[in-house]
DNA sequence: AATCTTTATGTTGTGCACAACCTTGATGCG
DNA sequence: CGCATCAAGGTTGTGCACAACATAAAGATT
């Protein structure tokens, strides 16, 4: 019962576990991903392995080429931006559109976040920091009942969670490291005021600051 | 040069006609749609006929289980409303977020799109209508250069096509033409005045008049 | 008659072999 | 030496055969 083990749970498996990998930059952009070797490691053959790399393909994060490879894509910046300003407003959208009411056990969810966030402080580390983050957005987009949005959110989500990786090697971990909790902390208050709308304007607001630190390295 | 044929154009050529098909209710909700005989037909095989199908799957248009069949998805009315909120928020900030400055070729194409619409006028047609009403979207999605929300805003679009055709049928076919037409009038209106935001807001308006038609046909 | 079992049939999922294709390096020629 | 040509190796794309699975009908059993 922990492992269904079907095809349909297999392909999702897969599916995370490479979308993991490029997103924590283990296959950094620009890195050749052999179908081959990866059906090996899996245990399976190269066929199942092809609709992962293709809904990979689909979702922006590889492409592949007939003779060449399945290359990790690398992002451009001026897309990264566009993708960014709607991540930003699809944020806003998850207070306003179906939001769930807040139960108690999202304000202990939320408490759980920022305490592991708290932790990173005195032992800050980017790999820790980036899968808190994923969680943490997950986390987020669960606040609205809108399927499309949860799903539309995620999608961009995956496609920008490198950039924001690759920029926070740049800038000082630390301080990424605290401004991410001090979005915790921010989200948790509103939490428990039980005002998903302020919620998630602390999110949209956070989003938008990230595009300005991320914006200065360009310069 | 007028036919690539690689694969990548293959792939696209197919899916664009089964998602043509399903939207169009060539394939109506329930269909079984055979991975065989329609690889038969496009003179291909089934390997890359289930790529499609698996796109298609990913989009929400079908569902396939093994051993039974891939059958074309009904849709409930619960997730297609709040599908259609969301269609609505992004259509508005198609005009906010990186619009395209309007020139004289985006006002012709509008008038072209309300010479075609009147025609429909005397002469209604479901088929003919959800056309239009197909083109016409991509030329409203057209009017950003944000990539993104080009792609979020077809595939929910694709998502809620089919509910807007079968509550056609059942609401009346010359009244809905009269009032696309009409918000083809209002939006070349905008757009004649370089107005990017207000046609967005047209189209905006009018998906909101189009939940409440839908949605008084549940009562 | 009702119900369980079995079997036949058709479907999607998987593995494998080969085709199509690109890249790279060697080789020959000017 | 420069450059074109070609051969070799490796990669993704395609076709096909078979496995895994679900369903429905036929048959056996109670």
């Amino acid at each position: 019962m922990s492992e269904p083990s079907d095809a349909r749970t297999r392909f999702l498996r897969l599916h995370d576990a490479l979308r993991t990998r490029i997103c924590l930059l283990d296959y950094p952009p620009g890195s050749r991903l052999s179908e081959e070797a990866l059906a090996a490691e899996f245990g399976t053959s190269r066929t199942p392995l092809r609709r992962v790399l293709a809904k990979l393909e689909d979702e922006g994060l590889v492409v592949s080429q007939h003779g060449v490879g399945t290359i990790v894509t690398d992002v451009d910046p001026g897309e990264m931006a566009r993708t960014y300003d709607l991540r930003r407003e699809l944020a806003g959208l998850v207070g306003r559109l179906s939001p769930v009411p807040i139960t108690d056990q999202i304000v202990a969810d939320a408490a759980g976040f920022l305490k592991r966030g708290e932790a990173l402080l005195t032992r800050p580390d980017t790999r820790s920091l980036a899968r808190l983050n994923m969680e943490y957005f997950h986390f987020g987009t669960s606040l609205t009942r809108n399927e499309a949005l949860r799903e539309m959110s995620e999608r961009l989500y995956y496609r920008t969670a490198r950039i924001w990786l690759t920029a926070t090697a740049r800038l000082d971990l630390a301080d990424e490291t605290a401004i991410f909790v001090s979005e915790l902390r921010d989200s948790l208050q509103a939490l428990k005021a039980r005002d998903g709308q302020a919620a998630a304007d602390v999110r949209r607001t956070h989003i938008s600051l990230c595009i300005a630190r991320v914006n200065v390295l360009r310069d």
